[in-house]
Formats: structure tokens, sequence, C-alpha cells
DNA sequence: TTTTGTAATGACTTAAATGTCATTATTTAT
DNA sequence: ATAAATAATGACATTTAAGTCATTACAAAA
């Protein structure tokens, strides 16, 4: 059924993206806080199962859409 | 912010490509649930914010990745 | 070393996704 | 029209994402 580790796996890709998309922008944590409300820390150990809706509005304030944010999964 | 309109619109896509998906392939809800154990009845109707572990489950499962699902969007 | 900025984590609350089952539409076939 | 299959919804429990705040760890700079 759902492979826990397969879900780890993505969850951990996830967020190594995130980060790194976050530092591209030279943002810190607070700074995406401060303008999407989201707190992103726990999100960025990837322990997190995010939900569309956030990772959809962190790919927003990132100016990239869900679709090439996956490419690179 | 989050704009939940957008978010709402987001959701509602999601859930139409996931029902074209699985009426492409000839499935029935039932179907998907003995397969997956994935209720997607309510996620069909667009109200749920799905969690990345649940869509990526069900693109598994309709044989695409996440990437080719949000280009259609 | 000692600040200082940033990230990670703990504890806790709230909201909501998911799971389960029964019941009520709704569609499809006979 | 009736029956059968499928989908939608209601009600409820469980789990967990997300929000909030404080504290600890860590890294970079002074």
């Amino acid at each position: 059924m759902g492979s826990r580790l397969k879900n780890e796996k993505l969850l951990q890709q996830i967020s190594i993206q995130l980060k790194r998309h976050r530092e591209k922008k030279e943002l810190t944590q607070e700074d995406v806080y401060n303008d999407t409300g989201i707190h992103i820390s726990r999100i960025e150990t990837g322990k997190v199962n995010i939900t569309v809706s956030t990772l959809a509005a962190l790919c927003d304030y990132f100016d990239l859409n869900l679709s090439e944010f996956f490419e690179k999964l």
C-alpha cells in the first residue's frame, strides 16, 4: 500500500527543494513567515506531510509553479 | 496572504484531474480504495486540502508523476 | 571568546485530513 | 419503471498538519 519509505524520501526531497529555493532568494525562515504566515522550519526538516495548499503557497512565493517544482523532484 | 479563492480553485482542479484519470482507467472509487486504502470520494468533490503523500500515492496508482499531473493543472 | 543572526526543536492548541461505516442520492443497465 | 452499481454525504474517531511561543543549537561575524 502506501510505502512509508518512498513517502519519507519524497518529503525529504521536497524539503530540500524548498530550502534550496529559499536560500537562492536569500530569504530567512523568518522572512518566509513574515511574508506568507507559513512556518517553514519543520517543513524543511522533511518530517511534515505538507498539504497541497501550503506547498502551492510556498511555490507561489518562490515564483515557481507546482509542475516545475516537481520536475526536479 | 493565502488566497482562499485561488486555493479552492486549485483543489477543484486537482479533484477534476484525479477523477479524469480514474475514469480513464475505468476504475470505481471502490477500486481505488481496495488498491490504495484511500477514500477518493471526498477528494473528488474538491473540498479536501489533500496532502502530498495522498496525492503522490494516487498519482503513483494512476501511473503518472507529480510533475506531469500539475502540468495540466 | 562573545555576540548576533538564524535554524531546529519542544510543548501545546486548533483545525482539518484521513479512516471507517452507514445512509442517501445518482447514475447506469436491464 | 425497476434493479443494480456507483457516487456523495453524514456522523464520528483518530491522526496529524499547521499555528504559536519559548527555548536550545548552531553558525557566522565581531
